[in-house]
RNA sequence: GGACCUGUGGUGCAGCUUGGAGUGCACGUCGGCCUGUCAAGCCGAAGGUCGCGGGUUCAAAUCCCGUCAGGUCCGCCA
């Protein structure tokens, strides 16, 4: 615990400071009473706890003090009486004497323990949330997060980037993320909105020669809610100019290198890369977790002959299961309803078995297989007896994306908690796919330049064009991506119209940062990463509600505050607005 | 919009499968005892619309339907 400042006020010592070179001296320290232990009148012991530790105090007469009641504590730090030391507390070779204990404030018995380690429900964390982050998780978490941030600031300060700040209240640029509307009081009618990122912004700053900027920016999204997404978080957000994919691939590696050595986590220093080919081939996923293996195999060649109706598909891919003893034939049949939860039109399981004759497949389809079908898929799977194989056959993508999630699935229980394997992920395919309509939807948005070496097929065949973006993921979860931006005029016209935006529509949406391009825009691009995942996953956490001071539920409350709530019909009418009745209320 | 899990004194859990008196455990709270504890100990007490509504039944915490809240996930998150 960091406690070099000066302790001021009506303390003298934090009680991490408190220790045996202070034995004779009369302190005061402030805090919260943790426990009481009485022992008759003439013995009370006393846990008085502040931000940086615990100490006992000594009473000798009764004492009215309860749980979390709020004290100041004079007393003679004495060295404790041999025998009653403790050692599993940093300042238990010592207790304060001779005191005078002052309630500055007195507390209701409280809804849970802040001393208890037990869960406590979720709703009820969130209602009280003041004395959640009084308990040493959130404690920890939170103060981490501060020393994360911190160096991420002093990373981004060493190489040379200016921070500046961008507007919470932007213009509505709809395309990707729902944006949360902010009607203008001064224009009845018309609405801001906050930012989803500062993208614009940032490549304007590049624009306005800033050359390397940072941010660490709160973004709004009026998406759903998940474990690691809130409505409202928190990004480095960085934009450089002149520079290449690598340069910024380079910048964000110092920055999360940092921030886990400020937590205690060392990692390689050559991030590793994979592309995203690779990536969905190998691992199913475009955020591989590369704690544990059992990578994808391709068996498609194997079968290319075979009669078996679940066997013939465009791509055929196999998983090795990991941890096959754990694979009853309920698991078995468990895992054929997930597969096709997942959108497989099946799956199909082969166990290796050994008898008289040698290895063989046990499998619904086994008496299907040609011998040469089940050596040759042997062979490609390199399995052994007690393994068991499962395939996929569809189109290359559903196949791997499956097969993926049944590798997570099987897998992430056994993955080592301690272990951080960042990975680039780079070469992402510039497009997604086609909507409805026919028009090309951007993997990334809009603005991403397209690689260089793919231009002759924008218009022969976009879907395999690559851009110049990259993720980075550590664990399975994406931390953030970037891309180098398309600053040249016809680039920029070119992938609108692939993407169906007319040029009024895009002077409508993004005139402004069209028209700045216009008056001398450098070649540049960016990232932005989540702080909120960074932090729960090297601090050991599974949800970014754990290192956010004030996060809303799965269904957007607030449960400490209400919010969301109603407001009078006056305010309403001051922006110009009147609201519906609701469905159930008409019934 | 959808799937699944959870909801039982202030807190954490058991009870639900197979209906039979609000039954149990731990913590906390309140009172008493206690001069070296540190998750103090001992004795005693209080504290419950079993989330809410409806249904089935002689009888529902338990079975059924609906609903609300929390969580995990799918959709969604350029």
């Amino acid at each position: 615990m960091e406690n070099s400042f000066e302790a001021k006020g009506l303390r003298s010592h934090y009680i991490a400071n408190l220790s045996l070179d202070d034995v004779g001296e009369r302190v005061a320290i402030c805090g919260w009473v943790a426990r009481v232990r009485e022992h008759g009148e003439h013995l009370v012991f006393v846990d008085v706890r502040d931000r940086t530790g615990l100490v006992q105090v000594v009473a000798h007469s009764s004492v009215d003090l309860r749980s979390e009641y709020v004290v100041q504590v004079n007393g003679l730090v004495s060295r404790r009486p041999v025998g009653t030391e403790n050692p599993a507390l940093a300042t238990g070779e010592i207790e304060l004497v001779e005191t005078e204990i002052e309630i500055l404030s007195p507390a209701d018995p409280i809804p849970f323990s802040v001393q208890d380690r037990s869960e406590v429900d979720e709703a009820t964390r969130l209602r009280f949330r003041y004395l959640d982050l009084r308990r040493d998780r959130m404690q920890e978490n939170l103060r981490m997060r501060a020393k994360i941030n911190s160096a991420i600031r002093a990373s981004m300060e060493r190489q040379g980037f200016t921070e500046i700040e961008t507007p919470l209240l932007w213009t509505p640029t709809p395309e990707g993320a729902r944006e949360f509307v902010v009607p203008s009081r001064l224009h009845p009618g018309l609405t801001y909105v906050l930012p989803q990122s500062p993208q614009i912004a940032k490549q304007l700053l590049m624009v306005a020669g800033f050359d390397r900027y940072y941010q660490i920016a709160r973004c709004l999204r009026d998406e759903d809610l998940r474990a690691d997404r809130q409505f409202e978080f928190t990004q480095l957000d960085l934009e450089a100019s002149f520079v290449t994919q690598r340069d910024i691939m380079s910048f964000i590696s110092d920055a999360v290198i940092a921030a886990s050595a400020a937590a205690g986590i060392s990692v390689d220093h050559e991030i590793g890369e994979i592309t995203w080919r690779d990536s969905m081939d190998k691992y199913g996923v475009d955020k591989p977790d590369l704690r544990y293996g059992n990578e994808l195999i391709d068996v498609t060649q194997v079968f290319s002959e075979t009669s078996v109706r679940a066997l013939s598909a465009p791509c055929l891919k196999a998983l090795v299961a990991p941890y096959p003893s754990h694979l009853s034939r309920s698991k078995l049949d468990d895992l054929v309803d997930r597969a096709k939860g997942l959108g497989a039109k099946g799956l199909l399981w082969l166990r290796v078995v050994s008898d008289t004759d040698g290895v063989r497949l046990d499998s619904p389809v086994s008496k299907f297989l040609t011998d040469q079908e089940s050596k040759d898929l042997i062979a490609a799977t390199g399995v052994s007896e007690g393994d068991v194989i499962l395939i996929v056959g569809d189109e290359w993508a559903k196949a791997c994306q499956v097969l993926g999630q049944l590798r997570i699935d099987l897998a992430k229980s056994e993955a080592d908690p301690r272990a951080y394997k960042f990975v680039w992920v780079v070469d992402f395919p510039l497009f997604e796919g086609v909507d409805e309509d026919g028009r090309l939807i951007s993997a990334h948005h809009p603005f991403t330049m397209p690689n260089e070496e793919d231009f002759p097929k924008l218009d022969t065949d976009p879907l395999s064009v690559r851009s110049q973006s990259y993720d980075l993921v550590l664990n399975g979860w994406e931390l953030g991506s970037g891309s180098i931006r398309i600053h040249r005029r016809d680039i920029q016209s070119k992938i609108f119209s692939l993407l169906g935006i007319g040029s009024e529509e895009a002077n409508n949406r993004f005139g402004f940062l069209l028209e700045a391009f216009k008056y001398g825009a450098p070649p540049h691009g960016g990232f932005a990463f989540g702080i909120d995942r960074l932090a729960a996953l090297l601090v050991g956490e599974e949800n970014i509600r754990e290192v956010i001071a004030f996060p809303k539920t799965q269904s957007g409350s607030d449960l400490m505050t209400g919010a969301p709530k109603e407001v009078e019909n006056k305010v309403w009418d001051l922006l110009g607005l009147s609201v519906r009745p609701q469905k159930k209320d008409l019934s």
